[in-house]
DNA sequence: AACAACTTACCTCTTACGTCA
DNA sequence: TCTGACGTAAGAGGTAAGTTG
């Protein structure tokens, strides 16, 4: 048996976002400061971001989905996005050339430019990782501080909203902090949910959106994405487990059953040969019950075959139950 | 056309932080 | 106040697929 993973039907197009104004309350616009103190690299990929450079054929070419399970849990009212040829350039939410700002997107466009998140990942975390592992360590030391570091990054995730706080090297560029972990709002993680379920992936121009809406950085929604993809799957994983472990019973109780059953018959066979000789009307004895089974059959073939399948005299279905005592 | 190098997006595993009982 | 469990944001490494020269 399979385990398979549906995570739902059809791309739908982002309707999501032309509601945000009423979820969010307000246009949370985009803060366009968050690169001051940033590499040059960075800094070139935030303005690559804010300014609508960036790629749009990387769209979803990940499918997840098949499903033959009978249980399916529904974490995902819509389905996966399968993910087209990134040449394909189809970008199904028109919102987005509004929101993005029309002209220069289409123009502006450059292969490989994504949102920028990965100049900005290499920047900001950098697997050759002297600077990793240091950021680890400054970690450890600053958590003795750290209180006094929420203090003054407080309201939680506001400091990172503007980009600056939840990657330490950040703050190891500047010489400054450790990151600070974010903790996304309500209204964040309650936007982002509602896009997950119109899809569970993003296409550079939806992760963009997203980002700008929540104002947030577009790694923030890549991250997010990737963590809510794995929770479902997580999910529906124990779902499935549960139901294999059922199944799994429900087997080996038939499988007790029969072997029972074919042990009996055999015995019978074993002690009274002399009925094997008789038509099988008489043989079909249901021996939980020991009911007599009313079966045309006369011919001795038969009943030897259903010596060795009691199956084939008595019905699949769960024995007559013996009189209660 | 075939190939290697590179890019991109994603997955899985892991770490570290925040919260709560 | 401390502590352990838990949820989750984010980092790291790996993979598959696409692009480019």
């Amino acid at each position: 048996m399979e385990l398979a993973l549906s995570l739902g039907d059809t791309p739908k197009p982002f309707s999501l976002l032309e509601k945000s104004q009423k979820i969010l309350g307000k246009d949370l616009g985009f803060c366009m400061g968050m690169a001051v103190g940033k590499s040059d690299a960075e800094n070139n990929s935030r303005c690559k971001e804010t300014t609508g450079l960036f790629s749009a054929d990387d769209d979803q070419r990940r499918s997840d989905s098949s499903s033959d399970l009978p249980v399916q849990l529904d974490l995902l009212p819509f389905s996966p996005v399968h993910r087209s040829h990134p040449s394909s350039h189809k970008f199904p939410f028109p919102w987005l050339t509004e929101k993005l700002g029309g002209d220069g997107v289409e123009g502006n466009m450059r292969r490989g430019g994504d949102e920028g998140h990965d100049q900005e990942g290499a920047s900001l975390s950098s697997p050759n990782s002297a600077v990793s592992s240091f950021q680890m360590d400054f970690c450890h030391v600053l958590r003795s501080g750290k209180r006094d570091f929420e203090q003054i990054t407080s309201a939680g995730h506001e400091a990172a909203d503007r980009g600056t706080c939840s990657r330490g090297s950040d703050e190891e560029e500047n010489g400054m902090l450790a990151r600070k972990k974010l903790r996304l709002s309500k209204e964040q993680s309650a936007f982002l949910e509602e896009s997950f379920k119109e899809h569970n992936t993003l296409n550079p121009k939806q992760k963009l959106a997203l980002a700008k809406q929540l104002n947030l950085r577009p790694r923030q929604v890549e991250v997010w994405f990737q963590n809510r993809r794995a929770r479902t799957k997580l999910k529906q994983t124990e779902v499935d487990c549960e139901y294999l472990k059922k199944c799994c019973e429900t087997l080996t109780e038939e499988n007790r059953r029969l072997q029972k059953e074919l042990q009996e018959l055999r015995a019978l066979k074993a002690s009274q040969p002399f009925y094997m000789q008789l038509p099988a009307t008489t043989l079909t004895m249901c021996p939980s019950c020991e009911r007599v089974a009313t079966t045309t059959t006369t011919t001795t073939t038969t009943s030897s075959a259903a010596i060795n399948n009691p199956s084939k005299l008595f019905s699949l279905s769960p024995p007559h139950q013996p009189a209660s005592n």
